[in-house]
DNA sequence: TGTACATCAGTGAACGCGCGTTCACTGATGTAC
DNA sequence: TGTACATCAGTGAACGCGCGTTCACTGATGTAC
């Protein structure tokens, strides 16, 4: 098996160390909250001692942004993946709703995480700017999407494009906000559902 | 002018106390977070010493969780008279969006504070029931205002009427989130707008 | 109306703890011969 | 293939600071005579 020309490692790799520390970072922020972990709880969940920590970030702030790039990307990237693998819209709505969805990160509760990063971002004024540009970027992204899906189908928009995208966005914020204070009432679902709604109550009326 | 015959109060009343803590609490948790305001800082600014704070507070999270009943309660209230005293749909959904709304808090920013009331009160496993609670009564109202109006104007809903309301709230969630992030891109007018734009879509379509 | 006393709202110094960060160290990994 | 040495990833004890909370106290307010 692992009779390499190598001797064993015993000593994880510089890039392993770090990857197991994000991890446990983004699994414990998700549950307890960022500001409720210590960099002694995320070195004890990855298995390692404080000092790893700061041999591969400078500060606790670092490996917070550095989580929110990393989630940020992945989303990104994912909404782009599934919009040009999406015939229409009808399909679009329905992969984004799908379990795969959530299985970006090693994290269950994806939108804990999501949330305690933006929030933790928006108190922090000397790192607000880097956030501001994503949530542009977020903006960008659907804005083409909208845009292209109403070319494509022929609409005509009631109001601004942007406040439709502006809706979009807020709905799913508001949602995750919701069923994160009350997971009983969560049906999910519902995301799915609305969209749908919107987007035939868009394409039917006969002006 | 102050010639009664009780003399010059010189130390506040109990209430007094009390009151301005709450309202330093709010100005200061909406600024800069609840986490990063110390009870020092609540008392400096509230024009007191640490120990004012211990007589009418038994602990921070005690006024962490009066100050977001305060404002519950308020909010509450509010929509509910906004309610009553407007004649229909339109009219409801000006007076919801116009400035006088923003008036129920000693605070500019009251967003913020809600933001952090509500993912404090997320957070604190002890005390999350009482959000909860407070987050379906939220629910419970809203849902009483659709359905009303869906009868008074004849409507027929597509899809569940409950689906709207959590449309309406997360809307409204999602859209105070997005603009605590990046108040630029923030139009006031936006919320009413986009309502407004939904109850036409759902008015006119000739089924 | 004035005086003596009890109460208790508010003071501010002190305590203790948790946590972020530092640093002298150790031993695994990589390199040179 | 083996040995000596340099590097540096990771260790864990120690430091320092901020902050929530406590507590012995002081002096304004209310009450009894």
């Amino acid at each position: 098996m692992s009779s390499n020309r190598q001797p064993e490692r015993i000593r994880p790799t510089r890039d392993e160390t770090k990857a197991k520390l994000l991890d446990a970072a983004a699994v414990l922020f998700a549950e307890h909250g960022i500001g409720t972990t210590s960099i002694e709880d995320i070195c004890a969940h990855a298995g390692f001692s404080r000092g790893a920590f700061y041999s591969s970030f400078s500060t606790k702030d670092d490996i917070v942004f550095e989580l929110l790039d990393i989630h940020f990307e992945a989303n990104q990237a994912e909404g782009q993946r599934l919009y040009d693998s999406s015939s229409d819209a009808v399909s679009f709505i329905e992969a984004m709703n799908s379990d795969e969805r959530r299985r970006t990160m090693p994290v269950d509760d994806v939108g804990m995480l999501y949330m305690e990063l933006n929030l933790y971002a928006v108190r922090n004024s000397e790192n607000r700017p880097r956030l501001v540009e994503r949530q542009r970027r977020d903006f960008e992204m659907m804005r083409g999407f909208v845009t292209q899906i109403v070319e494509a189908e022929g609409l005509e928009v009631p109001g601004e494009i942007e406040d439709v995208v502006h809706l979009l966005l807020a709905l799913d914020t508001g949602l995750l906000l919701h069923a994160l204070i009350d997971p009983e009432t969560q049906d999910p679902q519902r995301w799915a559902r609305i969209v749908t709604t919107l987007h035939t109550l868009w394409t039917s009326p006969s002006s």
